[in-house]
DNA sequence: GTGGTCTAGACCACC
DNA sequence: GTGGTCTAGACCACT
């Protein structure tokens, strides 16, 4: 369990924005399963050397998102699909199109972009 | 030709980079044609109300990243496809996949994702 | 460390391209060694009775090439090995090819010029 | 023979030199054998819209260095080997231990630079 | 007119 | 102390 997450102190982003994000990689990878339960804010803030309220607070936002769900004096759990925000799929939308722009305007073709989003790029 | 680009004030990053990534999106989008010429440095400067030496430095990072080039005497121009760093392409690529992998987690399915690759998402 | 760089007036190259040079050579044949610091951005400008604005873009360069690494607050560091980009590396091929052509031109045969690559070239 | 050399108006070095080192190119990699006749200085002046004055100094370094000699009345040719300038020979092998410095600093062993520069490299 | 370099000096965040 | 950003303004070379 150590070293699930990690802090770039030249990620100009504040520390819990980094912890966050983190946490939703992992859930949304499957790294992390569904009802698994994450680290415990003591056992983090202590494992990375920062102050607890910074996890409470990244925690905070993770759960606010929709990945995460916390039980009082149980501890943060990794949430369940469909339980994430609309706002934040359009915006994942958006960005796919973007992204998809921009590699077709560096030569890549339709049908290359399609393997990686079957995930067989390495084919 | 006014307001091609903004400024947040509210954006953490630099000035200078969030020119550099308007101009970039305008490029990729094809908003701005290859060889197209891009504002000049005095000109934009009085426009936005900001000292010259940042537009300078937008333009030098957006040339450094293959997106423009500059002609001395003539102004900054819009780049030609391809001659991107191979770095970014593979930047794209893992963004791509973490993008779709977020979007599958939702919910959404494959086939709707492919409908955002050939850009009738719409339809 | 008094004079691990020097300008050279003559030199019609800017002066913060003379300067990423210089500390390009002094990483790259171990001179500096990886993660040892450069000196000091005020530090050297005042050495060399140069702005230090200069100094700053002279390490911006060298960083955005891939030969050393800033930590806000500490200083600039030289790099480790592979962090470079593969486009260097091509264009270091490219031009060991030509140099190899030119010298095999003037007569110098294939088994001596093997010498110099094992560092040899003077046994 | 049209389009041999050309000039790059981007590139901050003086037009005669930028000449001279395409011929020392196409001399050295025997694209131009030896012997052969280089484009007389008018037609060159009118192909590329540059003052003959240009050419002629282009010519006369190329001479001095060895790659080529000049007929008067009849043109400038292509040197023959053995000709040049021993200093020049301590510059490219001085050039080419560099080179094979940085390539070995990014992680490319001897062995496969040996195959440069037996010109097998894509074997 | 254009881009490019450099200086002088201020202000910020971080350690 | 450190690096990073930005401003104001000068000077150069080139078109």
């Amino acid at each position: 369990m150590t070293g699930l997450v990690t802090i770039n102190s030249r990620d100009p982003r504040p520390i819990y924005e980094q912890l966050a994000e983190s946490f939703r990689r992992l859930i949304v990878s499957g790294a992390i399963a569904p009802d698994e339960r994450l680290p415990s804010v003591r056992e983090l803030a202590q494992q990375l050397a920062i102050n607890p309220n910074t996890i409470q607070r990244a925690y905070r936002e993770l759960e606010a998102a929709g990945y995460s769900y916390s039980v009082p004096g149980k501890g943060n759990f990794a949430g369940a699909r469909h339980e994430v925000d609309e706002s934040r799929r359009r915006e994942l939308v958006s960005q796919l199109e973007e992204t998809v722009r921009e590699l077709r305007y560096l030569g890549v073709d339709e049908e290359e972009i399609g393997r990686y989003i079957s995930g067989k790029g390495d084919e």
